[in-house]
DNA sequence: AGTTTTCCCTGCCCGC
DNA sequence: TGCGGGCAGGGAAAAC
């Protein structure tokens, strides 16, 4: 599931191998993917370039001449891949963008649960998940005070407040549950009651876990894989998620899993203990 | 207003 | 073998 690091990685991929290039036309296939009906939606991208791709936390920001941008959110398995003309197109492709130089840009998605925008550039607040995100989960963009100020403005759970992207941009389930490991925090603690050394500490733990994710390409679990057909290199340096009952790479505690906010949540009972204020 | 639940989808895995 | 049920999950919308 494309978090963070997989998104910048697409967004890489994609950079190097349709930046510049132009649209013939586009064919949208499954039209609950898009914000306009199909016909206006293929219109407007008919015979435009595209100029670059951006990213805000899990956001595309595919820039198009003409001062437009196609919003695209990958959610669970959606992704691009770039196909001659002739490749036969799978159950799952939702829309195709027949490239001038023969190739076709296919967004591919079993569940369908991706979704394109297709907005006038500037205009990338009026996508709902856009128009209160949090900070890029950078040295400089998350700061200590501003973890601060909204940690001790709230009593729900870590983990939950991790996956809310109002708060921070660009955790998912995987990552949330990699630096609360990290960080030796229990996922179930309240957050106004974590200690100024335990909000530094898990700080540091988001800011280098995303950039180590980045620079190995991004984890790949299930069906994940980037522009490329590369599969990500990360999922081998998980310590936490996914290993339900398998020994704690710190202590040996089986790990446990459970669910939280309706998201599977796996944590080290031994290494990551739920405490009031009065504690550390 | 903040928080929690529901829903969207399909593939996969399990049990019968 | 086939089928039903449950599960997975990001985020928007609905419900609390």
């Amino acid at each position: 599931m494309p978090e963070l690091p997989e998104v910048e990685t697409v967004r890489r991929g994609l950079t190097q191998l349709v930046a510049g290039s132009q649209i013939k036309k586009v064919d949208v296939i499954y039209e609950k993917m898009i914000n306009l009906p199909k016909k206006p939606f293929e219109d407007a991208l008919r015979e435009k370039t595209i100029e670059a791709v951006d990213r805000r936390g899990k956001y595309l920001f595919i820039r198009i001449s003409g001062g437009l941008t196609i919003v695209s959110h990958l959610r669970m398995e959606g992704k691009y891949d770039v196909e001659p003309e002739g490749a036969p197109i799978g159950k799952h492709t939702h829309v195709i963008f027949h490239l001038a130089d023969g190739r076709q840009l296919r967004y591919n998605d079993t569940r369908k649960f991706g979704r394109m925008n297709l907005v006038h550039t500037g205009d990338e607040m009026s996508v709902a998940g856009l128009r209160n995100i949090g900070p890029e989960p950078t040295e400089r963009d998350l700061t200590v005070d501003y973890m601060q100020t909204i940690f001790a403005k709230s009593k729900k759970m870590i983990k939950p407040f991790l996956l809310d992207q109002s708060k921070i941009a660009g955790l998912g389930n995987i990552y949330a549950d990699e630096v609360l490991w990290l960080s030796k925090i229990h996922p179930e603690q309240p957050v106004n009651l974590l200690t100024l050394d335990e909000i530094k500490r898990l700080r540091m733990n988001i800011i280098t876990e995303i950039q180590k994710a980045i620079a190995g390409h991004g984890t790949t679990v299930h069906s994940y894989s980037n522009a490329y057909g590369e599969a990500g290199s990360f999922q081998n340096h998980l310590n936490v998620y996914g290993r339900t009952n398998k020994p704690c790479l710190r202590c040996g505690t089986p790990i446990v899993k459970i669910k939280l906010a309706q998201r599977g949540t796996h944590f080290c009972p031994q290494c990551q203990v739920i405490h009031g204020e009065e504690n550390e």
